[in-house]
DNA sequence: TGAGTTTGGGAATGCGCTTTCCACGATAGT
DNA sequence: ACTATCGTGGAAAGCGCATTCCCAAACTCA
């Protein structure tokens, strides 16, 4: 049904083969005079090449495939954007998947994304703690095939990528709202599973420790705005008594936790900075708009993404990035007169 | 490199043929020693179909493209995880391309999924007032083909897709707000060349208009946050003088506008709703984590999606769903009793 | 038991394109 | 002037798979 090239060829009154190499980036360039009766030719049947065709022949298929927990996220649609701009104008379409957090669906995008043959594979999902090892054979063969894999967060096995330094940025946090003020923490540890709320967790809890200083409480539950919503819940729900001791800082280990637990705070009766304050983070772009000010730990969301972006167009081998992020304190902390 | 069914067929001493029909959903089903077999062979070399070869002999890609203008923007990548909802576990993939506002990316876009021959392409960015002539050249030898798109928005030539009824839906809203008590109106209507600014501006100011108000301004600018963010900053400069009239309202043509005028309101030393009461349009789930309640006009971003993607499935002969939002006012239109 | 019928595996073709490999004429070099 | 080289277009061989034929073996039924 759809204009082949050999119906310009044709219609050029050329062979296919010259009709390919006008069209398509090829080292041989045909005269001039011809090249203009093929693109005319082209232009007139409005001809598409089939890329499936193209991919088949050329054995590379200008596509890469990015996996993420939940496209809604603004975590992840952040990094998203960031990925499409870092493959900008390369010709490089992107395949989504999303995984809802189940493990066994990060699998079956990975193993969807080789069949498509996929120039390489995003992960941006956190890592589990144990890491499955149907995916990490998966990626090994994938690699071998010539697929490159880069991971956004934690380094998974020989894979290159964007390695957050979680422990480190969480001690740095510590140490920011220990400086301020701050003594009595409160951990929402999000699923002690995921490699990002542990490490998040740990180095938090680790700067407390070498502080002198002990959490209040470490409540684990979903990485997710409704899990911290609940742990939070459940959390005030247990200490109804305790009432006008120094305020308490919760710190959750992602924005949308953040925002989840305000709600739960809220929801209870109390305000935040004045009774509770929270720290979040990531710093994802839905902060601006919220109030107060949530503190939390700045994560260049959108550059990662354009670095991954990057990396996949330099075919960079394994490169392999390490960033931390920086605390930023806002009005959510503001340690409260009346609650020294 | 990667293995190949020959491969698979050869390991499990059958022909190619064979292998085929016992790997991929053929009508034909062998027999069940050499089914299983096969499948061990397959299971032992590691085998992954190429899918850029199936798409070739069966002449039909599992791909379906989305088009957004921004998947960093909550209302499209609400869409986004609609539409992966709606897919399910058909194992059609998700192609994704942002526009950046871009009519000529949009087009690039277009072309590129043509070529990548997917199944499907959904259009969610807005339509332009003055329908591209190139875009629907491209559209229509696509549908010819055998394509199928789905414009969600407003209707575009012969497609079909969910239609919302912009007009209307602002009208409601205007109605609901003037029965609060509102009737000092400001309409940051956006950008004038974009179809779902001008209705829902347009549908806002007739209902005004029905009921004898006018509004006391209507800006325009771009269809964003940065151009609200600006829109109502210059508007608040050219009128510093009139203070104390009656509480004023401004009606954004999007929650994400709403959320940058909220910004210039602040910025600018007033309160909302206190000095200014503000309404948006979508309910993007980013207000859930707002304070004060935004009031907007509720759209089933998810659920649109998600019937975009459903419509893929069922390859719905161009079938049209008309929604239209339902108001919801919460704080932020709440009427000032110092300001009646 | 023999003709007609089904069943099921294999050979071969083609999907639309890229890319050797060839052949041929033009140009250069001695 | 004759060969060595280059430049250019075309023929043809795949890329990995689905699928249409084809054919042999296993059945069916009288």
């Amino acid at each position: 049904m759809a204009i082949r090239l050999t119906d310009v060829a044709n219609e050029a009154g050329v062979s296919l083969a010259t009709a390919s190499r006008v069209l398509n980036g090829s080292a041989r360039k045909p005269a001039a005079e011809i090249s203009d009766r093929v693109r005319a030719a082209a232009e007139k049947l409005g001809y598409f090449p089939n890329a499936q065709a193209q991919a088949l022949a050329r054995a590379s298929t200008k596509l890469v495939g990015l996996v993420v927990r939940d496209i809604a996220d603004p975590y992840f649609s952040t990094i998203a954007r960031g990925v499409q701009r870092g493959l900008g104008d390369s010709g490089t379409q992107l395949l989504l998947a999303s995984t809802d957090s189940e493990p066994e669906r990060e699998i079956e995008a990975v193993r969807s994304f080789m069949s498509q043959r996929t120039d390489a594979i995003i992960l941006s999902g956190s890592r589990g703690l144990s890491e499955d090892a149907a995916l990490l054979r998966l990626i090994g063969s994938y690699q071998e095939n010539g697929g490159q894999v880069i991971v956004i967060g934690q380094p998974l096995a020989s894979t290159g990528g964007i390695q957050i330094d979680n422990e480190t940025t969480s001690e740095n946090l510590a140490e920011e709202l220990i400086r301020s003020g701050h003594r009595r923490f409160v951990v929402l540890a999000g699923d002690e599973n995921l490699l990002t709320s542990r490490d998040r967790a740990q180095g938090f809890l680790r700067k407390l420790k070498r502080t002198g200083l002990s959490a209040v409480g470490v409540v684990h539950g979903a990485f997710s705005r409704e899990g911290a919503y609940m742990a939070m819940s459940d959390f005030l729900r247990g200490r109804k008594s305790e009432e006008d001791a120094q305020q308490l800082c919760v710190f959750c280990v992602s924005d949308v936790m953040a925002l989840g637990a305000i709600r739960a705070i809220r929801e209870s009766g109390l305000r935040v900075p004045e009774d509770i304050a929270v720290v979040g983070f990531d710093d994802i772009p839905t902060l601006e708009d919220v109030t107060p000010g949530i503190s939390t730990a700045r994560l260049p969301l959108e550059e990662i993404g354009r670095w991954a972006g990057e990396m996949v167009l330099s075919h960079g081998e394994a490169r392999k990035t390490v960033v931390a992020g920086t605390p930023v304190l806002r009005e959510s902390t503001k340690l409260h007169a009346g609650n020294r």
